[in-house]
DNA sequence: TCCTCTATTGAAATCGATTTCATTTCTCTT
DNA sequence: AAGAGAAATGAAATCGATTTCAATAGAGGA
């Protein structure tokens, strides 16, 4: 069976398209009789209004794009989780693209703002570059981005304070007793990698420590680079006692790399990561972790960027930075 | 600057709407000077077809619903990835539902296929009953069901095979000597409590071991309820030397009433889990566990929902039942 | 050169709902 | 009871693209 139009309940309660269009609409003109009319057509007919016909008429589609480069992955689905919610309580829906990483997938999804398909667009990416997002941003198309600072006139970030983050892990060693303190960074230019090696060398500095450049190395965020960063560092013969990660996963690495090494944890080397997922509670010693708020990024952005679709000045550039919290835990906590 | 619109083309190129739109769509009716004229046209005003329009006129919108009850979930983040990544390939989009297990917002969004805001649905939520999913199948609207067997003459349903996987399992532990194997069930109507248990039970009569109702208990799917239930069985006075929990969560609630209670693990108590999730791997031992082709569920639905969903002929319903892959590890294996 | 037949092209209808603007119907006053 | 003003209703335009069907231009044959 085709599903009933609007003119097919029009003519059963005898009225014009316009008034049941009203009716739907909740318009005041149309009350009484006519209404029940209508609304008995309504009733029974089943008649539920044709979202494509609406979309057009009002050039909305109530429809927020979400690009990350994998779902599956915690630190992910934790933001989609904030900007789902929120924008389904603004009536919004949301369409995923889940990039697995290829810039292809990434600027094809981009172009459905181009065409209308989504009102609005979050980009959870960090691997296309600042000007090819511009190149797709207008005055008249909405984007967002979150886990990363960019410089645009209307294009609102969520990120969280990385020099920060990297302060308080080395601040937290300290306390510890820590002083000879390495970091595995992620990809060498990532913002994350960056920032918080940042704050590593701020704190150390500030505390009247040396900083050496020797006690870095990269890890490219996962467990297989965190485990070979871990040995390399070993074989430079620089002494340290703690390692900073720059994410789990590359604790995880440096934890196989320990246990393959026979030094303990936290005994002989203390541990911190950043991102605070599920494994990290789970290993023995638990991981000591830096738990970032995802859930709130997602929904405070999806919030911003809606009012800043649905406003008709667009403001400034909205920059939000949102602090993070370290859960201290064994593997940085002797006895802990 | 609003965007251009077919007309602009059309006027552009000095020709109609109707040419413009032929190119777009690579009739063989439109070719040499003309096509050109058009595409230059369309290149200078950088236009792209609007959406909307397009999809009311073909009352189309290659859009794919998909409903899960928690998107954080390994399962159903694969799931979702099987299903994305066949539909783009088929040039279908994903909106996604996180229903957080709140059956109002599933039925919401069930509503959008009534409304044509989605060509099709697929449900991977095990809590709508039946007829709840009925109300709203249609000749005309597509649903598609993954995780669980329903019988609707157009619903296609994509599903493992949870008896073999309860024969599997018990045949892995007797093979490691085990005769009394105890099995905690998820929830207790869930389908697939209901079929590894069956399984778990024809495995062990088949085997001419007696079924021993007292060796089963109910641990609700996750990791609390696996403790709990653990500990009941403990308090039984039956003796048993191995379990099956229905899934990891509750094998990790398992290891730690086991680690409470100074039981080794595989020495005095092997376990065995389903879903194979990653924090099996990362606990000691190692948790043996099933995997399920999760991605390749999502996929299949997938192609077979967008076929049924364009081709002519409704076929009879068509049901998918594939197998999972036991995984032994250090949990089920002494010295493994 | 004229005519027929084919290859291109365009005008207008369509998809389904909303909204403007004009028209009709009421409701009060006096 | 008549007229002014307010309230309710409908006709038609609109959103943007596609497609049918009619019309035109062009090619080839006689």
């Amino acid at each position: 069976m085709r599903d009933s139009k609007i003119i097919d309940v029009a003519r059963k309660a005898d009225v014009s398209p316009a008034t049941v269009s009203r009716v739907l609409n909740g318009s005041p003109l149309v009350t009484g009789k006519t209404k029940e009319k209508v609304l008995q057509a309504i009733q029974e007919l089943n008649y539920t209004p044709n979202a494509m016909g609406k979309q057009l008429r009002s050039r909305k589609t109530m429809t927020l794009g979400v690009v990350v480069t994998d779902i599956g992955v915690a630190y992910n689905a934790e933001i989609i989780k904030g900007i789902e919610n929120t924008a389904n309580g603004l009536k919004y829906k949301i369409l995923i693209c889940d990039s697995q990483n290829e810039r292809e997938k990434e600027l094809e999804f981009l172009s459905l703002l181009q065409n209308r398909t989504v009102d609005g667009l979050i980009l959870v990416t960090p691997q296309l570059t600042d000007s090819e997002i511009f190149s797709f941003a207008d005055e008249d198309y909405s984007i967002g981005i979150i886990g990363r600072q960019i410089n645009h006139p209307f294009i609102p970030c969520c990120f969280t304070d990385n020099i920060r983050i990297g302060r308080e892990v080395v601040q937290h060693l300290m306390e510890q007793g820590h002083c000879r303190i390495a970091y595995i960074s992620g990809y060498a230019d990532a913002p994350d990698s960056i920032g918080r090696q940042e704050g590593y060398r701020e704190e150390l500095e500030s505390a009247g420590l040396t900083f050496i450049p020797e006690l870095m190395d990269i890890g490219d965020f996962d467990e297989q680079g965190g485990y070979e960063a871990f040995k390399r560092l070993r074989a430079k013969n620089q002494e340290f006692t703690a390692v900073f990660t720059a994410n789990d996963e590359m604790a995880l690495g440096v934890y196989k790399a320990c246990a393959e090494l026979k030094i303990s944890v936290p005994e002989s080397m203390a541990v911190v990561g950043v991102d605070n997922i599920r494994i990290t509670n789970y290993v023995e010693p638990k991981i000591s972790s830096v738990e970032q708020p995802l859930y709130a990024m997602g929904a405070l952005l999806a919030e911003k960027l809606i009012d800043q679709m649905n406003g008709s000045v667009r403001a400034e550039q909205q920059l939000f930075m949102l602090h993070s919290t370290i859960m201290a835990k064994g593997s940085s906590v002797k006895g802990g």
